[in-house]
DNA sequence: GTCTATATGGTGATAGAC
DNA sequence: GTCTATCACCATATAGAC
């Protein structure tokens, strides 16, 4: 399957997506070597390495490793539009959307640090040209996937704008430093084992604050 | 000698920097490869090719890729630096010397995108820790000398803050969220070729304006 | 100072045993 | 489905001709 992901009917009845386990733990540890040495520097032993096995594993789930980088990336652009799938749609102000996509996005890269990373490696990868033809096909394709994502926050702050909460010039210029900002933590983000919750809504909040008051947002943000 | 430069004496009679030519070419070739491909994917074939030479060359003026590679490093730290060492120490209000450094940075970003890039990903590979032992203490220093530098900006708005001209809570977070910001264009900007002054300096002062109010500075920027 | 070999090791990928 | 063994290739770095 192309996807990586079967649907199975579990015990309650309920239908949603279960991997087999041997591509979703082979992800996983490909996700963690490729953000600490990046796609280029990592090599296949290195990822077998990690799982504790040898390349024939990966080789067997996935055809090159290119494939194995795009299967990260789309694993890890899931996730990403998941968390806020739920209120793309919200009704009411588009700066009351924004708040809450903007909120929960931010998280998300804190929480999924190393699948945004490699996301973000695969656009900047993208953005370089450095692929072999074939593979910029499909990168160009999740890349398409990728730029839906932030279509959804070009467009609420443009309407957010329209309906005069936020205040700037160009959309395409401040699309990319709101974005830039919110996905900050990424690169200095460490995330500590006893860890509470308010500790990363603490800081994601700063940072979404920072943004908010960036766009022309007025007044205090009470996410 | 370690810097790469030698001091020789101009038919004007004054002392001036004259890097033997040689090691400059071979410099922004390798920053044009380093930006394009990254730096583990760049082969010393690719500079050399680039270059219109083969690797002897390369060779011969630096001992090996990790050389090279903090070789470009230093000269991009030394351009930033060098557009921002005028105003670091202006007197007046510091949300004023931000304006004015914050600004510079941003246009230096857009006009030495090849060898910022480059700063970055020196960056980027430090905090991922990334590098064999030795490279690691080059490269440290060097991360050092980048550290500096953003302690500029830091101090700036922490004292634009007491002052009572910025408004934020945490210095760390902000300052990141700020960097990001301002240096987003390295990813996205596409130099022209009849590009105007203004043209430039119309998008750093759209993206200086975002983090201006980002950091809580009121009223307009007027640069 | 630059080039043409070449030594040496690692890397992506495959074949076939188990 | 995973491992071992192996191939072909590419990349870093060196040695020595010019």
């Amino acid at each position: 399957m192309a996807e990586g992901e079967d649907m199975a009917t579990t015990t309650l009845g309920v239908r949603e997506p279960v991997a087999d386990d041997s591509r979703t733990d082979i992800l996983l540890a490909a996700a963690d070597c490729f953000m600490e040495r990046g796609y280029a520097a990592t090599s296949v032993d290195d990822v077998a390495r990690r799982l504790g096995a040898t390349k024939g594993r990966i080789y067997h789930h996935f055809p090159s490793k290119a494939d194995l980088f795009t299967g990260v990336f789309r694993h890890g652009m899931d996730r990403i539009y998941a968390a806020v799938e739920p209120y793309r749609n919200m009704p009411g102000p588009a700066v009351e959307r924004w708040k809450k996509i903007a909120f929960v996005h931010t998280v998300r890269m804190m929480r999924s640090k190393t699948l945004a990373r490699v996301v973000w490696e695969g656009v900047e990868m993208h953005l370089r040209g450095a692929t072999t033809p074939e593979q910029r096909v499909v990168l160009a394709d999740l890349v398409q996937y990728r730029n839906g994502y932030s279509d959804i926050f070009r467009r609420t702050i443009s309407q957010a704008r329209d309906e005069g909460d936020f205040d700037f010039d160009d959309v395409a210029i401040t699309v990319q430093s709101m974005f830039m900002a919110l996905n900050s933590p990424i690169f200095w983000y460490v995330p500590r084992d006893g860890e509470t919750e308010e500790h990363v809504t603490g800081i994601a909040k700063q940072i979404v604050t920072f943004a908010y008051r960036g766009l022309g947002g007025k007044g205090e943000l009470n996410l």
